[in-house]
Order: structure tokens, then sequence, then C-alpha cells
DNA sequence: TTGGTGATGATAATGCATTCTCATCATGAA
DNA sequence: TTCATGATGAGAATGCATTATCATCACCAA
């Protein structure tokens, strides 16, 4: 879906920009460099559109609030650093997961949070 | 930490006999049988005190209230039946974690979540 | 019994992410 | 240019989990 007005293409282009998931408040900031005076509002008008169009994922995890991302069509997991608090991507997956269902349980999906430190905050 | 009133007992006891991660409220209700006129804030003041004891654990999954059980000495993860929407434990772990920390990057913990349906859901 | 101390229950208050309201602004058709 | 339609920005309103407030209650020591 295309953007309809420079709010949302510059909203839409840090998400590219910044390549990993990130706040509604982080995206306004970056954002409101191309586009002064953005407001929280539009932030949120646009991430509803991208993520009901399929074209931005929301992510929640444990301790943080929820971020946003670009989908991707490669399957991958988050790894959050408890000193920056930033959340970054991580290709590929672990394995094993099946064993640890239970008898008569089916699994849809999973979700992996690996928490640490990133390279910067090492 | 022993319990101190009836409300705490009744709180904790629920806690073990439904050996699942349970939400403030379901434990409120829970507990209410044996404890008729229980509070939600002594809830949340029990859940306080143990968590803070280390006796129980927070647990935030996305698109969940947060959920509180017993602490485990054996690592382990959870499962959420997306049927009737209770969080399960599940034992052991999956492998091939460090495979995807990118270089640079510190594992310190990792939080597994598995989705689908229950047995009675499924 | 009588206090005193801490726990309880009801409810108000808080903090937070998110949505709503509404006046204003931008854009495209007539 | 004029109008209609939809998007925006500011801030109020909402929903929710959680915490604070405060009057009352339970229990133990003097």
């Amino acid at each position: 879906m295309k953007p309809k007005t420079n709010q949302q293409a510059a909203i839409l282009s840090v998400l590219d920009d910044l390549g990993r998931p990130v706040t509604p408040k982080e995206l306004l900031e970056t954002a409101s460099i191309s586009s002064p005076g953005l407001g929280l509002a539009t932030v949120y008008r646009a991430l509803k559109r991208l993520v009901d169009s399929g074209e931005v994922r929301k992510i929640e995890a444990a301790g943080l609030p929820p971020h946003y991302e670009r989908e991707r069509s490669e399957h991958h997991h988050f790894f959050i650093c408890e000193g920056c608090r930033k959340m970054f991507d991580l290709d590929g997956c672990c394995g094993g997961l099946n064993e640890l269902l239970p008898r008569g349980f089916r699994m849809n999906s999973h979700e992996v949070i690996i928490y640490g430190a990133c390279r910067d905050c090492d």
C-alpha cells in the first residue's frame, strides 16, 4: 500500500532505515527530522494502516513497550539488549521445539527472545 | 517466607494447586472460594511479597495480561493456548540458540513461547 | 480489656500505550 | 478559485494493570 502523505512516507522510511524493531516514540523522534511537527497520533495511525495491510509487524516482549518493524518473509527472532534496551533481529531459528510439546498439544507458531548485551553495550 | 494470614495462604495454595501461570484476576476468583471477600489489592500485595522473595515469577507474553507462577528450579518455557488463552509450562528447552547470536553479542538468558491449541481446545 | 501494629478490602489514583475528538490543513475534482 | 474529502496535530479520553489511600479488622503483648 503506497503512502498517501509525506508523513506516512517518512514513517515508512524510518522503519526501513533503522532496520530493527522500534517503538512508536522512537519512530516519532526519528521521522520528525524529515517531517517536522509530526504528531504521535499520526505515527499510530500510520502503524495501524501498515499492520492491517501486513507490511508491518507489532512485537511485544516482556519488560519493553511494543515495538514495530517491517514484516519480513524470513522466519526470525529477536534479541533484546539489557544495556540500551534496543531490540534487534536474529536470523534463523532454534531446533527441537516439537519435543517440548505435551501429548495432545498442537503448535501453531512460536517466539524466541534472547536477552543480553549488544555489540555496543558489551 | 511463611504466609502471615489466611488470605496469603489461600493465594499461595492456589498458585500451587493450579500448577500453571495464572493472572491476578484468576488468582482472585479461585482463592476467593477458600477466602471469601478477598480483594484484588491483597492479591497484588501477596504477589509482590512473593516475587520479591523469589518464590513467584512474573511472566509477560505478547497478547496476554501478565501471569504469575511459583518459581521452579528447572529451566523451562511456556505454551499459550490460542483457544482458551491459558498458559502452560513446558519442560526442557530448545537447542542452537548460540548460533543465532551476531558477532559481538552476548546472551544472558532467553525465553521461548509456543502458541497453539492445548489438549482441551484441539 | 486495652492498645498497638500490621493486614485487609474498597476504591481512588497512577502510569502507560493507544485511540478519539475536533479544528485546521492539503489535495484533487469541478 | 471553490468545494469536498480525507489527513494531520494537539490534547483529551480510554482501557488496562498496578499501586496508593484510608478506614476497618485481626492478633498479640501488657
